[in-house]
DNA sequence: GACTAATATAAGTCGAAACTTATATTAATT
DNA sequence: AATTAATATAAGTTTCGACTTATATTAGTC
């Protein structure tokens, strides 16, 4: 499956985007989901899968529990894509680089 | 359809990358996917439908072609979701970064 | 205006991925 | 070791998008 079919599910951005803000155990995002999407257990499990498999995902295992964190390596491809596009087409890539940097500033560093 | 449904496709993907190189007919990139993927003109057509749609290309007349090129404003959703990621994510960003100055300066300025 | 070229749309088929329910695993708890 | 909690997997169904073929449009040419 590629980067960005992997990305285009809604369910597996929004449990990115629960990633990246904290860990989160497999429970709490099916919670989420559950709330949001109406979605079962094993669908999420499903789609967490996928981001594993996918290298979107790490899991870190706690007892009973498996942690998620967002695995940087999964967008390398999506990163690469469109920064190929961006090369020749060339706009755009100031506004990119700004907000960049204003994630950095406002990180501190 | 979502920003990341459109570029899930690899036909469209592959268009994209030709429209960013120079402006296609639709002709010229027909041609390119019936020999890298076997598809008919048909299909193409449908795939630069969804792109029109979904903000991601524009089209110019010129006699009975239709010449085909990016539209940025179809990636702003896809970059607003990244750059959302990577603010609490962090890491990333200076590879990012540093790649978006490095084509700045092969293009001169 | 008939003919050809270039592209788009209509209608219908097919496959793959996203679900559901049911069950299996894995680990802590009594 | 039985029970409960947390998660994963199996199997089967369904939905939806990506095709095909056929036809319609749109524009230039004789």
């Amino acid at each position: 499956m590629h980067a960005f079919d992997v990305l285009a599910d809604p369910v597996r951005r929004r449990a990115l985007e629960l990633m990246s803000q904290r860990e989160q155990a497999s429970g709490e995002i099916v919670k989420v989901v559950e709330a949001e999407f109406g979605l079962s257990q094993s669908a999420v499990s499903q789609h967490l899968r996928v981001l594993r498999d996918s290298g979107f995902a790490s899991v870190r295992k706690d007892g009973a529990k498996r942690c998620y964190s967002v695995n940087p390596s999964g967008f390398e491809d999506v990163e690469a894509w469109l920064n190929q596009l961006r090369l020749y087409w060339g706009s755009r890539l100031e506004g990119l680089a700004t907000e960049v940097e204003r994630g950095k500033r406002r990180r501190g560093k």
